[in-house]
This record gives structure tokens, C-alpha cells and sequence, in this order.
DNA sequence: CGAGTAATTGAACCCGCTCAACTATCGTGG
DNA sequence: CCACGATAGTTGAGCGGGTTCAATTACTCG
């Protein structure tokens, strides 16, 4: 959880910068830019679903998604919430393999996929670049399952919150934390239900590690504390 | 879990293949052919713990490898079970971000990771075919997660044979499938106990969709009903 | 300010865990 | 080849963390 932080930024890419710093001719530096201008999104729109044929390559400008796969009978899966800077959709699959939702209104670059692997090929680095994204998505990835699979409720709201107070890395003062999911997103992130979700946030406020001002807004009072129990520390574990 | 098996071989690379191949020099070639000899391991070697410095990337040659993270108490989360023709170590980060484990007598080779990096750059194509092997990770992972966080039990069971099954891709009559590892490495693997992995073997057993000759050999009965099962599509959910 | 949605809180239940006893398997040496 | 010990796996009984279902409270946004 510490390495999160610090290789964050491996995972974002500015491909319109890159495209066009990287020597390519005027031409297709126009192209680009009309290609990847940016789009506006509302709030709970569907970018694709799991199982669509992957057309496009998405860059998020501003705002958050959810990635989620989902089973039949309607239970839900969030494999990971996006901000600015990141991509998806760029597995070199011919299906997406997940469904994108905006959390909030989003800002958003896209790119044909053909397009986008003609780039690939034809900007150096960008495919390395691409595989350092992908590696700190992987470690990402083997993070959650280690708390999806062996941590407690408790443990994995203090993991939550310390994820994304690292992510803003707003050292403002005290740490507030802006949550723009709802409590039903967290769940569904974290492998628990709403309801427990929300006794835990009540039991981590009732011991003065945090405080909720909102329901999006939390205080981290006692981030050693939290950092302790996220790590599977605390012997009682709450 | 379907789209596994279909791009599970974009997952593998002869690296001591591929370079050579590459149209490297003579020298260089012999060099790889030193660096890359295979090297045998016994049962139950670690090859490298997580936060180990990573000095080497490896290659399976023959056998089974664990991979896993663990919390200070001893909970273990497996990652992932590497078999002949899949890498480790190949993320760009400095420390191994989780540790690995001889499951059965395996063979592998062993690149030094500065000797591997400069390949990635000079190798055409290479970061873009580890690019693919990674997603293939990436991919699997995500699939993990919704079992690990939404799957019960008995659809955990369920998917762990299928996917086994899969990657063996053995058509030989009946679906009898190997199982190398212990019922502990794989209750650490779905989330679960040891004793449940047990329980839901028996049922499974039971209601005849598999046959148990000895612990280490299971055979696939109703491949069907298992699918169903892994997927979440039974109503009761065993 | 009021309607509608999101979040919180309470009470009972249940799936998977814990702890414990037992059985099968495998390697090893007589 | 078999007896033995050690390890791995199975099975049983009871418990508990997190869920489910339901009611209440807090936000948000016209």
C-alpha cells in the first residue's frame, strides 16, 4: 500500500502530449488533436460494458469512473475507481473486459483503438510506458486481492481511506479525504454491503481516528492509527 | 473465466527464443545462452521473498510456482500460480512485490534484471509482447477479484477446477484434472479456509460433479453444472 | 422548505471460520 | 514388502463477523 503512492504516477499518461512531442508530422498531430478532443460526460453515464467490442481507448481528463465487473444475478464487483490521468480500455483485447461508469461528471479523451495501436507501434517508448502503467495496475490489483481475500471489514475501510488520502496526497493541514462514491460503491470496492460499510466508518469515527463532517467528506484524525490497522497490525482488528 | 484460456498463450514468451531470434549478435546470443541456462529448484525453495531487492527476472521452465502476499500475522493471500512458460519479476519496480515459492520441483531461468532491461529496449516488439503477458495478468486478476469478493464458496470451488481444467486444456476423455498444490495453498488462493476447500470438494463430490481418486486428481463429472456454478448462475448456489 | 434519495442504525440470521478429533496418504527404513 | 511415523486431508460441532431485512435519520437539490 505504501508503493502505491509512490509509483502512482507511472500510471498516467498524456497521450496527446506524448503523440505530439514525439516527432510525429503536422499531419498527425492535427489528427490527433481532433481525434482526441475533450468530451463531457454526465454523471451515471455508461462508457461501455463488459462484454462490448472495444473501440475505444479512453483517457479521463477531469472526474471519476468505477470499473466493475458483475455476475448474473446482479452482485458487483468494482475493480478499481479512475481519476484524471488514467486510462482504460487499452488491453489488447477485442472485447471490453469490464464496464466503465462516471461517478461523477467526467471529462474524457477517446481514441479509436486501431488508431491507438498504430501509435503504439509507431511512437518508441510508448509501449514500455504502457507496460509500467500496466505493471503498477497489476501490483494495484494484487493489492486488493490480498484484501478482498484475507482482511477484515475494519481493515479494509482503514485501507480504503489511506488509498485515497494517498492518491489526492493533499497535505493540506489535516488530511480530508473527498469521497465522491457513494457507500454502496465503497461495498462494492471492498467485497462487504453498504450497511457494514457504514457501521465500520461509525466504529472508526465512535475511536477518534476519523470524522465525518459529510458522508463525502472525512477527517483522518489519527492517520498512524489507521495506517496500523490497514496493515493487519491491530490484534483486537476492530 | 471463458476469455482465459483464449489468450492465456499471450501470457507466455521464450525470452532465450526471442532473442535469438531477434537478429541479435552472435555474442549477444551466446551471452543469453549462458545468463539463461536452466537451473532446477526443489519442492518448497523460496525464490524470493516480497520487498526483496529484484535482481533477477525468471522464467518457468517445468513445475509450479506460488505467488503471494501476507499480512504480518501470517494471512496469506496466493496471487496466482505460475506454470512452465510464464514470468515473474518483470515488473519495473525495484522490490519484488510479493514473494514466490517452489510448489512442485521446478525448473527455471534465471536473467539478471539490468541485463533483461536493456533487452526490453532493444528487443523490438518485446515490451509490447510483455505489454500482452501483463494485461493477461492484469485480466486474471480482475477475474480473481470478483471471486474474492463477491463468489461464495462453493462458486469459488467451482471456478478454481474450471480454470485449472482450462489451462491444462487437457481433452484427453473425461476432464481429469492434476492438482499440485495443497488444499491450504488453495484455500489461500480463493479467500478461504482449508476445511471449506474440503467441504465443498466433498459436496461437489456428492452431488456427482466430480470424482476424487486421490486428493492430488480430481476428475470434472458435469463440466456443465460446473460452469454454471462458477459463474453464479444456480439459484440455491450450493 | 419539502420531496426523494442516500446513509445510518437496529435485530435476527447464516455462511464460512475455529477448534478439535479422526482418517488417509506418503515417504522411509527395517 | 510392510510397519511406522509424519504430514495432509477430512469431518464434526459450535461460534461469530458480516449479511439481510427493516425502520429511521440525514443530505441534497429543486
Amino acid at each position: 500500500m505504501q508503493a502505491q503512492a509512490a509509483t502512482k504516477a507511472a500510471a498516467k499518461i498524456d497521450l496527446a502530449g506524448l503523440a505530439a512531442c514525439q516527432g510525429l508530422a503536422q499531419r498527425a498531430r492535427t489528427h490527433i488533436a481532433a481525434i482526441g478532443s475533450v468530451q463531457r460526460v454526465d454523471q451515471g453515464t455508461t462508457l461501455f460494458s463488459e462484454g462490448d467490442r472495444a473501440e475505444y481507448v479512453y483517457e479521463v481528463v477531469s472526474g471519476m469512473l468505477r470499473l466493475y465487473k458483475a455476475l448474473p444475478d446482479g452482485r458487483r464487483q468494482i475493480t478499481g475507481f479512475l481519476s484524471a490521468g488514467h486510462h482504460l480500455g487499452l488491453s489488447l483485447n477485442d472485447l471490453y473486459l469490464y464496464s466503465a461508469e462516471a461517478i461523477t461528471e467526467v471529462n474524457l479523451r477517446r481514441y479509436p483503438r486501431a488508431w491507438f495501436e498504430r501509435l503504439v507501434d509507431e511512437v518508441p517508448g510508448l509501449a514500455r510506458r504502457l507496460l509500467a502503467a500496466t505493471s503498477d495496475e497489476l501490483r494495484a490489483a494484487q493489492d486488493q486481492m490480498l484484501l478482498l481475500g484475507r482482511k477484515t471489514a475494519g481493515e479494509r475501510i482503514a485501507s480504503f481511506l489511506i488509498m485515497l488520502s494517498d492518491q489526492h496526497s493533499n497535505v493540506r493541514g489535516a488530511d480530508k479525504v473527498h469521497v465522491p462514491m457513494s457507500r454502496s460503491d465503497i461495498a462494492d470496492y471492498l467485497g462487504l454491503t453498504m450497511e457494514t460499510v457504514s457501521r465500520m466508518l461509525a466504529k472508526l469515527k465512535q475511536i477518534g481516528a476519523i470524522a465525518l463532517s459529510t458522508p463525502a467528506r472525512i477527517s483522518l484524525l489519527d492517520r498512524g492509527q489507521l495506517e496500523d490497522l490497514a496493515a493487519g497490525e491491530l490484534e483486537p482488528a476492530l
